[in-house]
DNA sequence: CGGCATCGGTTTGATAAATGAACCGTTGGT
DNA sequence: ACCAACGGTTCATTTATCAAACCGATGCCG
């Protein structure tokens, strides 16, 4: 593995729940040697995306992360110009709505937004990476992969995270067949017991899908008819989105998301 | 020199102006050789903090940055990264240090820090507002503003705080070309009679004015030496300020700043 | 059409860089 | 006073990185 693929993973156990970390902790989350990760993250230091809160400190994200993400929303918006769709898409089912994107083989979140509708309501802060398997974002993103990366990502480790999880290739190739027809993702508990989530997929301006719009609520509250409005307002929310960020749908699942409550029709 | 250093390097090349780079100018910016280049910018790419606009296209800026920047933010608000480069400024110079930021068309105070030089300090807590036109914060980020907002605040009435205040907006028009002029404003006793006050500008990522750092004085401590140690402090502090919140320093302004402040120097 | 330049991307032996175990000096708890 | 864990450093070994040449694709222009 190249070192710089390594130091860059550093960057990725900064999270909300341990926003700093030591030298030590670093180099064991990261299964690194003390000395290699020291080299690494001085070397982030040094470009300013971690910076060290005294000597002999806690290491945290630094300063300039900032320039950079202001120069990418200056120059692609994306999580800019997709945050109201996102809180309109909460307001509209009473759930957690969330987005998230492919970046580096992993789905990763990207924006959230909450609903006032519940007190009790899926939260998103901590979440690194969406589990392919186990995830209706997940499930969603995979159906329109390139057959090669799918496989490449069924082949995975693919954890029993509930009792619900789906974890054989078989049945996930099935359900992502389901899925494609249906234009529509829904994981019942696959990433946490009590939450269902439901996603439709987002492509970029080249038609690749380069992520997901998801809703995730409360099992109890996911009955087949609030399951209906969820799909639709998805389809109408991801429909804004990629319009926002100039991406294109491709033409089957616009026909498919077209013909609402449409039967499932098999795929040519 | 580190891989991991080259490599971060090249996010560095983005830039406003330069929004997205192909592969082999981005080579050539960097001063790498282009298969290098190609490998740096893969791993950039894996991590997500780069991203490709098609197969064989130019690379932009990665969505990734979006997720460590909102995890920065959280976790380190601007006040608080601010407030040791604050105090600094208030033990070097002597003098109360204070910053403010634009909001909503005013002025408003973020934060100071008092000196323990002099028992005699000029006191920032019953500030709510710093008046543009009396006050050096107030120049300074006035300066800076685009023309059609300078304008307009020229506009608003312009009360004479003190016999020292300016209040003609022509006379406040020629003193904002010397301020320009200099990367350095001043104001002497135009909202209190016995403080001066000097102030340097703070710009954000996109390289807009939002803000400034200043030093206030009695009036009697305000010696033209003096005056030359603060703006030097200033300067230092301003620097830091805009590094830990990521933005740009104007070129001109830097120049300005570089000259002004160092011995000659004469590279090549 | 055909030559020419340049693009993104890949291969190669030579070489500079990353690595990890052991080792400092400090710190903090007991 | 002890011990463990911390951040940081050293150095021989090994490994990934480098630069130049090369490839097919694309686009420009007479």
């Amino acid at each position: 593995m190249s070192t710089v693929v390594k130091a860059l993973q550093l960057l990725d156990l900064f999270s909300r729940s341990r926003p700093q970390i030591g030298l030590s902790d670093l180099a064991r989350l990261a299964g690194l040697n003390k000395a290699t990760c020291f080299r690494l993250v001085s070397d982030l230091c040094a470009a300013g995306l971690v910076e060290q809160m005294g000597p002999g400190r806690d290491y945290r994200l630094g300063p300039a992360v900032l320039r950079l993400a202001a120069l990418r929303e200056a120059h692609v918006p994306l999580r800019e110009a997709a945050l109201p769709v996102l809180q309109a898409l909460a307001a509209q089912t009473g759930e957690t709505a969330h987005l998230s994107l492919m970046v580096g083989g992993d789905l990763r979140p990207l924006a959230h937004a909450y609903s006032a509708a519940h007190a009790s309501k899926i939260t998103m802060e901590d979440v690194l990476v969406f589990p392919f398997h186990a995830t209706a974002s997940g499930l969603a993103v995979l159906t329109h992969q390139p057959a090669a990366l799918r496989e490449q990502i069924l082949a995975r480790p693919l954890p029993a995270l509930t009792q619900y999880t789906l974890t054989d290739p078989a049945d996930l190739r099935a359900r992502l067949r389901q899925i494609d027809a249906l234009g529509f993702a829904e994981s019942q508990g696959g990433f946490e017991t009590d939450v269902h989530s439901f996603a439709v997929p987002l492509f970029d301006a080249l038609g690749r899908c380069t992520g997901a719009l998801s809703v995730a609520a409360l099992a109890a509250r996911a009955t087949p008819a609030q399951a209906l409005v969820f799909r639709s307002a998805l389809v109408a929310a991801a429909r804004a989105v990629i319009t926002l960020w100039g991406g294109s749908l491709p033409a089957r699942l616009d026909a498919i998301w077209t013909a609402e409550g449409s039967p499932p029709k098999e795929p040519s």
